[in-house]
Order: C-alpha cells, then sequence, then structure tokens
DNA sequence: GCGAGAGG
DNA sequence: CCTCTCGC
C-alpha cells in the first residue's frame, strides 16, 4: 500500500457501545412485530453507519467480549462480580449485531481468555507501527492508556455530547496527569466500582491525582510511604497489594497473541444482499430505505469511491492525498457534504395528546433542549404556528404539527407551556428571538437561559455569514433542505408553510431544531477559545428578551398628523419641481440622480471639474449641491425636493403602511446579527433615522406618540457616549477633566485647539471643533476633516495637529489602537467583543487606511453598544422586578425610549439614568438626560 | 447594485 | 465610522 492511501483505523469495543445503545432505547424500547427489542441493534447499526459515513475508516473492525473468563479472572477472583447480571434484552442481541457485523464485510475480533480492551490495545500499538492513524471507538475511560501520538479515544456522541476525540493531551488534561501511562496507576488507586477494581481504600479520583503528581506511580507510592501521614499512610501500607493488583487489572494488555494483518481489516463496503436480510427480519424500514434507497447509497458509496478509498481506485489521485493528510477526524471534512438523505437521523412527527405528553417527560428532564417554530410568516408579530420541533439529542428530533384551527393550537401549546415556562432548561434555536415573539403572540413567555447559535456564530466571526444553510455547511459540511424547496423562491409567489406537506414539513423542521443543537456543539468551545463566554451569556443571550418585549410593545403612531404632513408635502414637492423644470429649461426625471447630473453639468455646465461617482454618472449628493447652492437656486431647489420626498416616502408614507392591524402599533425588529461593530440595526421599519435635524423632520418625529392619555413618552439618552468611551479609553488627564466638571466638550475642545480663553470661543470654532471631535472617534484622516468642513487640507491638518498636541493622550491611544490590531489582527470592545481586521497589513493603501480607521472606531462604537446593552438588560430586570407598568420601546444606539405609565414617571426619572450610567464602569462620569413628553419630540 | 439621504 | 430604505 502506497503512502499515499489512508490508513485511519477504527476499532470498535462492540460491548461498550451495546451497553450505550441499550441505554439510550431502555425508556422507550423499540419492539418488532415478533416481540424482539431491537434498540441495541437499531443503536448500534447507526452508531457504525455513522462511523463509516462520517470518518470514512480505510480500516476496520469490531472487537467483542467472550463468555470465558479471562486472565483477570484469575488473578483476582471477584473482579467484575459486582456488575449485575446481563440484562437478557443485551444477551439476546450480541448475535444479531454480530450478524450485523459481518454483513457489513467488517471482521469480528474475540479470543477466549481476553477482552475486547485487551485486543484493541494490542492492534492499536501494531497499526501504529504499521503507521496508521487508530481511532479506540468506545466511551470506556481505561483506553485512555492506549492513547499514543497516533492512537485516539473516540468517544462517540451520546446524550447530547458531541463526538470526543482524545490525544494523549487531552488523556493527561482529563486526568491531570504527565503521562497516559499513569491512567493505570490511577484507576488502581482509586478503584472502579463498576469493574469491582477495588483500589485503595479512602483515595478517590482527587487524591489519587495528586499522589501522582508527587510519586508518579502506584509502585513509588508503596516505596515512600513514610512521607505520609496518618489514616492514609495507614492505609497505602495494608492495602499496598491490592493497590498493584488492582493496577494490573486496570492495565489493558498490548501483547494478545493476535496477528495484524492490514488487509484483512481494510473496509470495502458492505453485503447489500444480507443486511437487506437482516433489516427486514429486525423491521429497520426507515433505516433500510435510507441506506438502500438510490440516492442514500450513492451519497454512502460512491462519495468513498470519488476520494480513493474503496476498490481499485487510483492511489495518485490528488483529492485523496489532499484528504487523508489530515490527522484529525475533526478535519477530514468530505468533499460533498451530507444531506437528509445520506445523514443518518431520527426525525419523529408527533400527534396527539399521549405523543406530546410522552415527548414532555423527555423534554422535562433535559438541561438542553432546542426548539424552532415554523409558521406562516416572515413577520413573526403577523405569523400563526405551522409546527414546533424539538431535539435534545444530536442526529434524533421531534416535529409536532399546529393546524390551522387555532383552538387546537392552543391546546397543544398548552401541553407545551411546562417545558417553555421551565427555568432550568436551556432553551437553543437559531435566531431564537423570532420563536419567542411568535410564542409571545400564543401567550406563552418562554423562561430560562436561552442560547442563540446564530448569536453565538456572530460574536465568533462579526462580518460573516450566520444563516443556518450556511453555518451547517461551514461547521458541519451538511446542507440542509431547502425552504425553497418547500416553498418555492421568495418573492410575490412563495408559498406558505401550511400548505406543504405535513411529512416534508417535518424533515424539514426537525433537521433545523437537530442542526441548531448540532451547531451549538461547534460553538461552545469556540466562544470559549475567543474568551466570548461572558459576552454571549450575560449580555447577547439576556438582551434577547429585551428586544422581544420591545417588539412586542411596539409604538403608537398618530396617522392624522402623518396624512396632513403627506399632503403638505406632496404639493410643496410638486411646486418645487415644477420650478426646478423652469429653472432647467427642461423636463426631466428629477427622481433620478443619473439625469439630473446630465442636466447640471451637460445642459447647464453648472461646474466645468464635475466630480463623477465610480460609475461614471456625475455625483449629485449633498455635499455637491451645497456648494453650488449660493449661485444657483436650482441646486437649492433640488436639495430641497429631495428632502421632502425623501420624508415623504421612507417616513410619512411608509410608516402608517406598517401598523399591525391587530395591535394597532409599529413593531420594528431589531437585528442583533449585522453591524460588525455590535450595535443593534432595527428593519422593517428601521426606527432608528426617524428624522431630528430639519424642521420638516422633526415633524414626523411627533408623530411618535404614547400609548394613551395614561401615558407619556420618556427618553433617557447618553450624553457624548463615544467621546467619553474615547476619555476614558485613552486616559487623557484634559479631556477627562473636562467630563468630570461637566463643561461643554467641543466648546472646551474649541479653546483647547485654538488656544483661547473659554469664553472667546466662536461658535465656527466651536463647530470645527465638534466635528474634529467626532472625526477623532471615525478615526479621520486629514482629507476627511476638511470635506467635513469644507476646509482646505492644509488647515484641517492644522486643527488634527493642534489637537493631537492638546490631547496627547489621544494620539497615543490611536496609534497603539492601530498597532494592536497589526499585531493580532482584531481589535476588541470592553466586553471583549472581537472585530476581526484582516486587511490592517494590506499592502493596498486604502483598504490599509479602511481597515486604520476601524480600529480606532470599531473599539469606541463597539464599547459604547457593550454599555446601552447592559443597561437595556438592567433596565428591564428593574422594571419586572417592580412590576412596572411602563414599558421599554426603542433604542436608537444612545438612547432609550419608554411608553411610561404617568403614575410611575416619577420612579422612573429616579432610577433609569443611574442604571445605564452604572451598567459599565468607566473611568469618566457617563451622563443621562431624560426628557418627557406626549411626543418623541417633546421627550427628547 | 448603486446613489442618495435619514439616523447614530 | 456604523446602519437602513428609497427609487432608478
Amino acid at each position: 500500500m502506497s503512502q499515499n492511501q489512508p490508513h485511519k483505523l477504527f476499532l470498535l469495543d462492540a460491548m461498550a457501545l451495546i451497553y450505550r445503545a441499550h441505554f439510550a432505547f431502555s425508556k422507550n424500547p423499540r419492539i418488532n412485530s415478533k416481540g424482539l427489542n431491537t434498540g441495541v441493534m437499531l443503536g448500534f447499526t447507526n452508531t457504525l453507519m455513522e462511523v463509516l459515513t462520517k470518518e470514512k475508516p480505510s480500516h476496520i473492525a469490531v472487537a467483542f467480549d467472550t463468555s470465558a473468563p479471562t486472565f483477570r479472572h484469575e488473578q483476582f477472583e471477584p473482579y467484575k462480580a459486582n456488575r449485575q447480571e446481563q440484562p437478557e434484552d443485551i444477551t439476546v442481541s450480541i448475535p444479531w449485531v454480530k450478524e450485523i457485523v459481518k454483513a457489513f464485510r467488517i471482521p469480528v475480533l474475540e479470543m477466549d481468555g481476553f477482552e475486547a480492551d485487551d485486543i484493541i490495545g494490542t492492534l492499536a500499538k501494531k497499526a501504529e507501527r504499521e503507521s496508521f492513524t487508530v481511532y479506540m471507538m468506545t466511551p470506556d475511560k481505561d483506553y485512555g492508556q492506549i492513547v499514543d501520538d497516533h492512537i485516539y479515544l473516540y468517544k462517540p456522541a451520546f446524550m447530547g455530547n458531541g463526538v470526543d476525540v482524545m490525544g494523549p493531551k487531552e488523556v493527561c488534561a482529563k486526568w491531570d496527569i504527565e503521562h497516559v501511562d499513569q491512567v493505570r496507576d490511577i484507576l488502581g488507586l482509586m478503584g472502579d466500582a463498576v469493574d469491582n477494581i477495588p483500589g485503595i481504600p479512602g483515595i478517590g479520583a482527587k487524591t489519587a491525582t495528586k499522589l501522582l503528581k508527587e510519586f508518579g506511580t502506584v509502585e513509588e507510592l508503596i516505596k515512600n510511604t513514610d512521607k505520609l501521614k496518618g489514616k492514609q499512610k495507614e492505609n497505602v501500607e495494608n492495602f499496598a497489594q491490592q493497590g498493584i493488583l488492582s493496577k494490573e487489572l486496570a492495565t489493558i494488555k498490548i501483547d494478545v497473541p493476535i496477528a495484524f494483518n492490514e488487509e484483512d481489516l481494510r473496509y470495502d463496503g458492505f453485503d447489500e444482499e444480507k443486511l437487506r436480510a437482516i433489516f427486514n427480519e429486525l423491521e429497520f424500514r426507515t433505516l433500510s430505505n435510507r441506506i438502500f434507497k438510490d440516492e442514500g447509497k450513492k451519497a454512502v458509496i460512491q462519495k468513498n469511491e470519488q476520494l480513493g478509498l474503496f476498490g481499485e481506485a487510483p492511489s495518485s489521485s490528488p483529492a485523496s492525498e489532499i484528504e487523508f493528510e489530515e490527522e484529525s477526524v475533526n478535519t477530514s471534512a468530505p468533499v460533498v457534504p451530507d444531506t437528509i438523505h445520506s445523514n443518518l437521523h431520527h426525525y419523529h412527527k408527533i400527534k396527539g395528546k399521549d405523543a406530546i405528553e410522552e415527548l414532555m417527560e423527555y423534554l422535562m428532564v433535559q438541561k438542553v433542549v432546542c426548539f424552532d417554530t415554523e409558521t406562516t410568516a416572515l413577520n413573526a408579530m403577523e405569523a400563526e404556528l405551522v409546527g414546533i420541533s424539538f431535539a435534545y439529542l444530536s442526529g434524533e428530533a421531534y416535529y409536532i404539527p399546529c393546524p390551522a384551527d387555532q383552538k387546537e393550537t392552543q391546546a397543544i401549546l398548552e401541553l407545551l407551556m411546562p417545558f417553555f415556562e421551565n427555568e432550568d432548561i436551556l432553551k437553543v434555536g437559531q435566531n431564537i428571538k423570532y420563536d419567542l415573539l411568535v410564542l409571545k403572540n400564543y401567550g406563552i413567555e418562554v423562561k430560562g437561559a436561552l442560547y442563540d447559535t446564530m448569536l453565538a456564530h456572530y460574536l465568533i466571526e462579526p462580518e460573516g455569514k450566520h444563516s443556518m444553510d450556511w453555518l451547517a455547511e461551514q461547521y458541519l459540511n451538511y446542507k440542509p433542505v431547502s425552504i425553497t424547496e418547500l416553498i418555492g423562491k421568495k418573492g410575490k409567489n412563495q408559498g406558505n408553510m401550511r400548505d406543504v406537506d405535513e411529512d416534508e414539513v417535518t424533515s424539514y423542521a426537525a433537521e433545523d431544531a437537530d442542526i441548531t443543537l448540532r451547531l451549538k456543539e461547534k460553538f461552545d468551545p469556540l466562544l470559549k477559545e475567543n474568551e466570548l463566554e461572558n459576552l454571549f451569556y450575560k449580555v447577547e443571550n439576556p438582551l434577547i428578551n429585551v428586544l422581544t418585549d420591545m417588539e412586542f410593545e411596539g409604538v403608537k403612531i398618530d396617522t392624522d398628523s402623518l396624512a396632513e404632513l403627506s399632503q403638505a408635502l406632496e404639493e410643496e414637492s410638486i411646486a418645487i419641481e415644477k420650478r426646478v423644470y423652469e429653472l432647467a429649461g427642461v423636463r426631466f426625471n428629477l427622481a433620478s440622480p443619473k439625469q439630473l447630473g446630465d442636466v447640471l453639468f451637460e445642459k447647464l455646465k453648472l461646474d466645468p471639474k464635475a466630480k463623477k461617482t465610480k460609475t461614471g454618472q456625475y455625483a449629485t449628493g449633498e455635499e455637491i449641491l451645497s456648494k453650488l447652492a449660493d449661485e444657483h437656486e436650482i441646486a437649492q431647489a433640488i436639495l430641497d425636493y429631495r428632502q421632502m420626498v425623501k420624508l415623504k416616502s421612507t417616513y410619512v408614507d411608509a410608516l402608517p403602511t406598517m401598523i399591525n392591524s391587530k395591535t394597532g402599533r409599529i413593531h420594528t425588529t431589531y437585528n442583533q446579527f449585522v453591524a460588525a461593530t455590535g450595535r443593534l440595526s432595527s428593519i422593517n421599519p428601521n426606527l432608528q433615522n426617524i428624522p431630528i435635524r430639519t424642521e420638516r423632520g422633526r415633524e414626523i418625529r411627533k408623530a411618535f406618540v404614547a400609548r394613551d392619555e395614561n401615558h407619556v413618552l420618556l427618553a433617557a439618552d447618553y450624553s457624548q457616549i463615544e467621546l467619553r468611551i474615547m476619555a476614558a479609553f485613552s486616559g487623557d488627564e484634559s479631556m477627562i477633566e473636562a467630563f468630570k466638571n461637566g463643561r461643554d466638550i467641543h466648546a472646551t475642545t474649541a479653546a483647547k485647539i485654538f488656544q483661547v480663553p473659554l469664553e472667546e470661543v466662536t461658535s465656527d470654532m466651536r463647530r470645527k471643533a465638534k466635528t474634529a471631535n467626532f472625526g477623532i472617534i471615525y478615526g479621520i484622516s486629514a482629507f476627511g476633516l476638511s470635506q467635513r468642513l469644507s476646509i482646505p487640507r492644509g488647515e484641517a491638518k492644522e486643527i488634527i495637529d493642534a489637537y493631537f498636541k492638546e490631547f496627547p493622550a489621544v494620539k497615543e491611544y490611536m496609534d497603539g489602537a492601530i498597532e494592536k490590531a497589526r499585531k493580532d489582527e482584531y481589535v476588541e470592545t470592553i466586553l471583549g467583543r472581537r472585530r476581526y481586521l484582516r486587511d490592517i497589513n494590506s499592502r493596498n493603501q486604502t483598504m490599509r487606511g479602511f481597515a486604520e480607521r476601524n480600529a480606532i472606531n470599531a473599539p469606541i462604537q463597539g464599547s459604547a453598544a457593550d454599555l446601552i446593552k447592559v443597561a437595556m438588560i438592567d433596565v428591564h430586570n428593574w422594571m419586572k422586578k417592580e412590576k412596572l407598568k411602563s414599558k421599554m420601546i426603542l433604542q436608537v444606539h444612545d438612547e432609550l425610549v419608554f411608553d411610561a405609565h404617568k403614575d410611575e414617571v416619577e420612579i422612573l426619572k429616579e432610577n433609569i439614568p443611574g442604571l445605564m450610567s452604572n451598567a459599565i464602569k468607566l473611568a469618566v462620569p457617563v451622563e443621562v438626560e431624560v426628557g418627557l413628553g406626549k411626543d418623541w419630540l417633546e421627550a427628547h
């Protein structure tokens, strides 16, 4: 065999896997029509199939114990005597399992006088010498002693735990020992109740570890009892022999007289006829369909052939070389992703009270359960439930259809209520806020901690895609059933989940829950590695509940005043449009920047050096038109027209159409996954860009009103929060000083950079300083500042130089941030939220510059986001604790808006600023301003 | 997909 | 610097 071909040997401990399957099915036994309990056979076959498809061993064997006594019984009579009588189901199942293994054309290894451990231990060591990578598949911890550079302990997935592959490092870490050999010493000292290995009395896992750290082996310990004290000394001395014997019993033999013959263990595919016959006998119809179905067969068998694994596939196939150079099973991803057809799973449809109640019994004893709702709409506030899926074991999921009859659905939910309201079960979901909101509309308040896989990935890879399909492919090499297959492409003609065949929805929904759960397993270690656990568990996940409540509440708008405004804007914009055509001397589409550009710069020739956009059009942006406005009436008219059209189309006319017919209010959706800096964003509609700067814009703000006469709007906003964070991070004395004394920060900045007393700061100086302050936060350049202030680049540079001279710590901080980014390729916020800046070392000036500005801006903008997120959680919890009637309804980056009950205005005003200021401790005072009013403009 | 403009 | 929505 050439070195190019894979040497990947899997050795399975049949007995251990059989016991495992037995216990997995002991709660709900599977009895076939002949009264045979087939749970063990099914569980074992599934595990075997999973190994073959997922890990693609080149060689494989299954080892069994025999009933003959082994050398261990001869050494120590009570060995394994403790073990209860083997359950009858297992005794009956063993011959079946052997037949199944044989039908897979996998060798069955057994030898009188030796246990499966010894056979596996011996073969593992022999195979390693033949340059195999060996995986010992067993949940039995004793095998740790055999683990070596190329021998791994492969614990199959079980009860919610994913596959666990342990090399020497992991084994040593698990027991806190120096060398894997010491697994024997540990077991020798502490004993093993299951196998009735006695050990030394009074020594458990902890003491064993401690003693071995000092003495290394059982033998050395016994020689040095003089270094022990008291009862421990006595025990070790009195039971020395028993300790030595225990170690011997726990030692897996590696010199069993068994030959290692490579060719015998090579896996060549299964015997279809035989396997079919066995499955028929056992009545494994689903499994049979899956394996023998044309698609399934292709996936299982041909995939392997492609990889050059089986038969006479050429050994020089480049794909196979690349594919199998990998050492670790986790990285040897197959080329073709698994799908619902090729992957092993059990997806069940659960219907009827009895079945649901039975499922509930299982759910209620879990610690971690994933669920997912299927609905009729994308908008959670308008969606009806079509079904709910649950998963708590990888590869296993349940789907409960919910009928269109809402009474029946309500009755189903009644049965599920104890699960959703259980405080102790971790609820896992992909974009779980959606599901919470759907359920909330059915009157269900989901309680207990949440775990959103989308959110997990957002923290791990802030700028990545977080859709389930994408994550499944990336992390699980799995291609889920696509939603378009079920309900068609997005858009007008997209079907409704309600109309899809129930079995198809079952597969789809159950798969979603299953995948989500499996993603969690992948993300857990990544969150830990990147130190994101605190942010994830303490901030982002708890925030989901806050956002759910806010979205559920929504906000009231005054449609009458908007209708009036619409009318006024309509008339005025038509008048201005007319005026523009008069001035231009031609009619054209004013709403088309392309046509406008041609009219302004080709026909009217307003600017011979007119700038163009990257697509070759003339640029007609606000900045450009503003410059022309002094000389040309048309420019100002266009600006006015644009403003009116913008306000009308984006707000005045759009908002009333977004009112929910049931609640009469507007419910935005807060997106927790899109802003790379950690901010929230708001869509459908975006309530984070409601106008405020212009007179007309403020009219729109006035239309956001309190819920009724008993309420007012209360707005609380952080004052200069990003600048304060900059001051705190840089530690700049004079900036911190200004904040501590509550001075006008922009005026103070102006006084410093223009070298005048505070009283002599003009409004123009203040404006420039204010722009400079914002620019600093954005990691600005002299060019950027000159643009914003419409001043020459040289003057802008002078301002920046003066700024850095007056605030030297700010300059240092900025340089340090870029330095850190260059080293780590990421920057982070106060709570450790990361932003990766992989272009920071790019040779492309533009890309590098962009990354450098981000290195400065991201930690500041992101820390401000961290702060308000924590504040939202704190305020929300406080309001809940106080059982207030008032509701938090909006968040606009540095501002929170409340629908405040008039009776509670005082208590809110007293508590909210403090909760917001103290959410995270900063080295500068954090100020919060509170306003009240019947509408948002007045409150702000 | 882009330009423009609303917000922070 | 970060978004979202509109109309072309």
